[in-house]
DNA sequence: CGAGGTACCTGACAGC
DNA sequence: TGCTGTCAGGTACCTC
């Protein structure tokens, strides 16, 4: 999924484009991704005439704030894109017999179309449909414990060293998990953790709470400038995430060990190393970064 | 507490 | 060609 420096991303084309319109029509062929309310029929129809008046981002979350005091939230998950733009249903359709690169086939995974009162419509994709949508009341969706409990945001002014510090204390495990978990910091997942780890020269399986003051240093300038990076650079395309206008983000030039498995490390020329815990896959230099 | 597994889903790709 | 196993950007939940 897009991490944080791609849902900001999406983020920031959304808000040009549909800031004051208004939903006049709702369309899903997997009427499973709308979690609240879980009805889809229910969903819609409190949607349908509600105008965007905010769009914005918290951990990877994409929030829509609406009229009437209401918010619609989206997380992408591991495969989601919200895309911008005009559609058929039929071309909205999973068509098996269409060949060719998963990225071309972006289109063919769409789940969801929210039409928009100038004709456009926004498009959710989701090939493995773990992606979710929440219509909430604004002021309960602000107040509502798995919001509250999110971890900062690391690309806030506020998100200091010191900030940093307190979100990892009394924490114990490997500090790669550690930092990957929502409400330890927000946004961080797989592909960006192993990019902060390689900068702060930190191995993905050390223990959070035996960290040194520079290691903790180096981690948070780390994070800091491989987020910043992300957004600067419009995320990362390696796989098939995309703007909303189906473009490519221009990170992978950027990418020192994710998916470098065997590949010279740009510092020292040792191969990375592929390590798999947690359920997931850990990139790493075997020589800059020892436990 | 931590570590590991499952679940949610569907596809790409490597190896045989 | 076709089968099998592994891997994939996230996160909640469960058990040992």
């Amino acid at each position: 999924m897009p991490e944080l420096p791609e849902v900001e991303t999406t983020v920031k084309g959304l808000q040009s484009k549909v800031l004051t319109r208004t939903f006049v029509d709702v369309w899903s062929d997997w009427k499973k991704v709308a979690k609240k309310p879980k009805d889809f029929k229910l969903f819609k129809k409190q949607l349908k005439g509600k105008k965007i008046i905010k769009v914005w981002r918290r951990a990877k979350n994409v929030i829509f704030d609406l009229s009437d005091g209401y918010s619609l939230l989206i997380h992408m998950k591991m495969t989601g894109h919200l895309m911008v733009g005009v559609w058929k249903l039929e071309h909205a359709i999973w068509n098996p017999e269409k060949p060719g690169p998963l990225a071309e086939k972006i289109n063919t995974f769409i789940h969801l179309l929210f039409t928009l009162d100038n004709g456009k419509m926004i498009a959710l994709s989701d090939m493995r449909k773990f992606a979710k949508t929440e219509l909430w009341k604004t002021d309960e969706l602000l107040n509502s414990p798995e919001f509250k409990n999110l971890g900062p945001e690391p690309m806030d002014r506020s998100f200091t060293l010191v900030e940093f510090k307190k979100a990892l204390k009394g924490r114990r495990g490997k500090v790669k998990q550690v930092i990957m978990i929502p409400e330890v910091i927000a946004g961080i997942g797989n592909i960006y953790s192993s990019e902060a780890l390689w900068w702060a020269k930190i191995h993905p399986q050390k223990d959070v709470s035996k960290l040194s003051d520079k290691e903790l240093k180096r981690l948070y300038d780390a994070i800091k400038k491989v987020l910043a990076a992300g957004i600067k650079l419009g995320g990362e395309s390696f796989a098939d995430y995309r703007n909303i206008d189906g473009k490519k983000g221009d990170f992978d030039d950027e990418r020192k060990v994710y998916k470098r498995e065997k590949e010279k490390c740009p510092r020292c020329k040792t191969p990375i190393v592929r390590l798999k815990f947690g359920g997931r896959s850990a990139f790493f230099c075997p020589a800059c970064q020892q436990l």
